[in-house]
DNA sequence: ACCTCCGGTTGAAAGGTTTCAACTTCCGGA
DNA sequence: TCCGGAAGTTGAAACCTTTCAACCGGAGGT
C-alpha cells in the first residue's frame, strides 16, 4: 500500500480512502489511485484490515455433513443472504466428529470471523456451543438450542402430521410410520405427528410402528421385505417414511418381491427431499425440508445480530417443510 | 495477550513463546502463562499472527461443485492430507459459476492464505487461474493445465479402456459407449479409451455411440428407451456409461420396458462411483475416480510447494481410476 | 575469584491496514 | 480584502501478534 502511496504521490491514507470511502476522494486522486494500484497488482490484505478495522466481512459455517444435499442447501441460501448483506462466508464440514465440530468453531474464532452459523451434531450439540464461551456471534441451525442463543428449526411434528394428512386426504386409511432409531429427536417428532393426525380421524388406524436402525436405503429394503411378507389384510395402505432413502428402499424391495403397485396398492410418502433419492424408479412424494431458506434465515439472524451488536434480541424461529407430490402417493 | 502478560507477571514476549515454542520457556513460567490464558479465556488472533509471523497455516479449496460426490471427496482428502501437516482447509463453493469462482480465488488471496487448491470450472479454467496471476500457490484439480501450475488429474482415457476390458473379460463382445455431450473433454477421453480396447479385441465390435445431452437420470433413461426399443440383433451386450446417473437411468428403463436381465442379457458399465447412485435397484459396477486421493495429493504438492518456496518444480500428477465390480456387470 | 556459556526472559520493531484529528486549499460572501 | 466553511488530504496512532538482538543470572571450569 506504501507503494501504492508512493506511485500515485499521496498520503498512504488517501490509499486507504479509495478503498473504502471512494466518494471522500477527488475524482482526480481516485484515478491516480487505481491506476497506481492496477499497475502495480496490489492485493489489499483482508487480515490487516480486519486487524486494523476492527471488524470482519466474513463469516464461517460450521455443517455437520455436507454430503446431505440438506446441509448442503442451507450452505447455499446462507451464502445467498450474505453476499447481498456484502459478508463472504467460509465452509467447514465436521463430518459427523464432535472433534472436528470443536477444532472448526476454535478455528474460526481465532480467525475472528464476524459470526458464526452452526448446524451441529444431533447430541452433544449444546456443549459444544454453550461450553465454548465463543465470544463471537452463533447461531444454530436445525437443533434446538437454549435461549441464549438465535435458532433456526423445523417442525418435525408438523411435517409428520401433514404427511399423514396428505395420504389420509388421498384416502388411505390404515397408515404406518417406519423409521428409526427412535433415540432421535426428528424421528420421534415426526412419527408423533403422524399419530396426531391419525388420531383426529375417523376410521383411520395407526399400524405399528415399521421400525429401522438406521434411515439408509438399505433398511428401507428390510422394511420392504417385511412388508411383502405381510398378509393382504394386515398390510398398510399408506406409509410416511422418516427419510427418502429408507422410502426408496423400500420401494425397491416392495416392487422386486411383490405385485404391488405405487401408489395404487400402497401409497407411500418420504422425508428431506434428498438428493440421492431424487432417481428413484418411482419419483418420491416427500416433505421437502426448507433448507435454503434456513441458512437464509440464519445468515439474516446472525448478521442481524452482528450489526446490532449488545442490543441484539435471540430469536427463535421455526419453519415448516413442504409436501412434494410426486408418483409414489 | 498484554492482560495475560500482566496478569502471569511476563513480558509479552514469553506469552507468545509460550504459545509458539513452549519448550524454550521453563516450566514454572509455562504454567504460570497457561493458567492466566485459561482465566482470561484468552483467544489468539490468528489474522494479527499471521500477519506478525508473515506465514499462514490455511489453505483455500475453491471447489466447482459440492453436490458431486467426487468433489466432496476431494475437500475431504484434502482436508486430512492438510491436517496431518498442521494446516487447515476452508472450503468454498463456486456452484458451477465462473463469476463465483473468481470472487473466492480474489477473497482467499486477499485473505492470504498460505496456498489455494482450485477445481475448475470446465472450459475457461485456465483463464481464471493464470489471468489473475495470484500470488499465491496454487494447485489445480481434475483441470489439464499450462507448465507454471501443479495439478492434478485423472486419465480418462485409461479409464474407459479398463471398464471396456472389463465387459470384454467377462465375454461381451458388442459394446456401445453411452454418453454426451462430446464437448466434454472427461467424454471425449473415455470414449476413446473404449474404442481402443475394442479395436485391439479380436471379435469385439464398437457399436454406434449412444449420445445423450447431459449425463443426468433421465438422459439414461431416454437411452434406455432406445435400447429397449432395439431389435435382438442389434443390441449391444455390453454398455460403459460416462457417468452412474445415466447408467442408473438406463437400468431404469430396460427393466421397466424389457424382459431383459442386467447383468445375464446386458452388461453394463458406469463412471465416478456417485453417490447418487448408490441405491441403483442394480448396483452399478463403475470406474471409480479416486477423489480422496486426488485432494491428498493436491493437498500435499501444494504444501509442498508453499515449503520450498521459489525453489519449487511444478509436477503434474496423473491418477488412476479404479473398477469397483458390483451387480450390473 | 573470575570468566564463559547457556537457558530464560525482555523490549522494541515490524507487519499492512484503518481511523481520525489536524491541516491545507479553495470558494463564496461580506 | 478578509473570513468562514466545505472538500480534500495527511500523518501518526492503533490493531495484535511474532521475531530477534540484547540482557540477566547462575552453573561449571580454571
Amino acid at each position: 500500500m506504501e507503494d501504492v502511496a508512493r506511485q500515485a504521490g499521496v498520503s498512504l491514507g488517501t490509499v486507504s480512502n479509495v478503498l473504502n470511502k471512494p466518494h471522500m476522494v477527488s475524482e482526480k486522486t481516485r484515478e491516480k489511485v487505481r491506476e497506481a494500484i492496477q499497475q502495480l497488482g496490489f492485493v489489499p490484505d483482508r487480515r490487516a484490515r480486519a486487524l486494523a478495522a476492527g471488524t470482519s466481512k466474513t463469516i464461517g459455517f460450521v455443517v455437520i455433513d455436507l454430503s446431505n444435499s440438506f446441509f448442503l442447501d442451507m450452505a447455499r441460501g446462507a451464502e445467498q443472504e450474505a453476499q447481498t448483506a456484502g459478508f463472504n462466508v467460509l465452509l467447514a464440514d465436521s463430518d459427523m466428529q464432535v472433534e472436528k465440530e470443536r477444532v472448526y468453531m476454535e478455528l474460526f474464532d481465532e480467525e475472528r470471523v464476524a459470526g458464526i452459523l452452526l448446524a451441529p451434531l444431533p447430541s452433544p450439540a449444546d456443549d459444544v456451543v454453550t461450553s465454548g464461551r465463543w465470544g463471537r456471534d452463533v447461531v444454530v441451525l436445525n437443533s434446538p438450542v437454549a435461549e441464549d442463543r438465535c435458532s433456526v428449526i423445523v417442525d418435525d411434528e408438523v411435517g409428520g402430521y401433514r404427511a399423514a394428512r396428505h395420504l389420509i386426504e388421498r384416502g388411505r386409511r390404515r397408515l404406518v410410520f417406519a423409521g428409526g432409531p427412535d433415540t432421535l429427536a426428528p424421528v420421534r417428532n415426526r412419527r408423533r405427528g403422524v399419530e396426531r393426525a391419525v388420531a383426529e380421524t375417523n376410521g383411520a388406524v395407526g399400524l405399528s410402528f415399521l421400525k429401522s436402525s438406521e434411515l439408509q436405503a438399505p433398511d428401507g429394503r428390510k422394511l420392504g421385505h417385511r412388508l411383502a411378507a405381510m398378509a393382504a389384510g394386515e398390510r398398510p395402505d399408506g406409509i410416511v417414511a422418516a427419510a427418502d432413502l429408507l422410502a426408496l428402499g423400500m420401494i425397491q424391495a416392495v416392487l422386486a418381491e411383490t405385485e404391488l403397485r405405487f401408489p395404487e396398492d400402497l401409497s407411500l410418502i418420504g422425508y428431506d427431499d434428498n438428493r440421492a433419492a431424487w432417481d428413484s424408479v418411482v419419483p418420491i412424494t416427500t416433505m421437502a425440508q426448507p433448507g435454503t431458506e434456513m441458512g437464509r434465515v440464519g445468515a439474516r439472524l446472525l448478521i442481524e445480530e452482528i450489526r446490532s451488536g449488545r442490543t441484539h434480541r435471540h430469536e427463535h424461529v421455526v419453519l415448516e417443510p413442504t409436501l412434494l407430490v410426486r408418483e409414489s402417493s
